[in-house]
DNA sequence: GTCTATAGGGGGATAGAC
DNA sequence: GTCTATCCCCCTATAGAC
């Protein structure tokens, strides 16, 4: 049961990573196999096939979100750090082997994935850019963020951006994605 | 001859559509041969590799933006017409068939693609960013765009932005694009 | 839970006829 | 230039032993 637990664990945790590195066509049940020094079947043991095994990924990656932010460590932080706080977790997947976003890397391959993958990332797209929207308007009525329009149209804005800009770093350098960061405070706080 | 040519032609168009709508590693010789209504055979008769086909429809990409930006009908646009003439090539993606930016599906693949087309995929995006920043810096000089800080780092935000804002279209529909491209000329004009 | 073994399909690529 | 035929590899998935 426990050794069951771990070795699921081990394979939802690499397999995320490898959505985020090659994209879930990009591959394989032998990668994760070998890399945990199991067989092909361990894994189908545990998710009976890929698209349940990319389903349990993005699952797991919306839940942990929304644990994020509702936790208070989060929840009750100021506007500007809250988006501080967001930012970091792109920045994170940048400075952690080149990773770009899971929603990213979805909407790429959206025409030759599962339709059940592509509702999943449907569903992830929407909670990043509304709990984003929320927070943009949030520091607008604080008065800490300065931008004129639909705060869910300023949200797409930077979500795409930082989206695109860790895929826009794998060609032109961590420096490119630093830039659209710095770029969007000053582009808010000024 | 000219039915070389006419077949070779056909064969770049369809794997560039392919590589934006289901990357390079989604789509087959396969497609592209049961689309033109020939076999598999003739097509590594006009491209002895896959690889080469990628290079090659790469590279036709790239030499098309050059000469659009060098001709005198774009080049010798006011800034604010050259850029709304870039968010339409972008535009126009997005309408037909809600293809993505061919820089940003191959950033998405940079670790499963061959390193000639990472190549092919940096020197793309180079070209792509340059262009941009020389048009906001003039743009800027001239006082018709308002921003802040160095060009190429306002350059690297929109361009990031453009290629996510395609792809969060695919998830969450064509208007969230057209919210990243209106939020941009709200920010750049006021 | 994990293994061996294998089925069954799709992929890129090549040889040689026409 | 395009065809048929074929090779070989990698992929996902399953059956049945341990």
């Amino acid at each position: 049961m426990s050794k069951s637990s771990n070795t699921k664990r081990a394979i939802l945790n690499l397999a995320e990573a490898l959505m985020q590195d090659k994209g879930f066509n990009g591959f394989s049940y032998a990668h994760i196999a070998s890399e945990l020094g199991v067989k092909n079947a361990a894994i189908h043991y545990h998710f009976p096939s890929k698209e349940a095994l990319g389903g349990a990924v993005v699952q797991r990656y919306r839940d942990r979100f929304q644990l994020w932010v509702n936790n208070p460590s989060v929840k009750d932080l100021p506007p500007v750090k809250k988006l501080e706080w967001f930012f970091g977790i792109y920045s994170d997947m940048r400075a952690d082997k080149g990773k770009v976003c899971l929603a990213g890397s979805l909407e790429t391959e959206f025409n030759v994935i599962p339709e059940s993958l592509r509702a999943q990332t449907k569903a992830l797209t929407n909670e990043l850019l509304s709990w984003l929207a929320a927070t943009l308007e949030e520091g607008r009525r604080a008065g800490v963020f300065h931008f004129t329009g639909d705060p869910t149209r300023k949200a797409s804005l930077i979500l795409s951006s930082l989206q695109g800009g860790l895929q826009l770093a794998r060609a032109l350098g961590t420096d490119m994605f630093h830039a659209v960061v710095e770029q969007h405070k000053q582009d808010l706080l000024v």
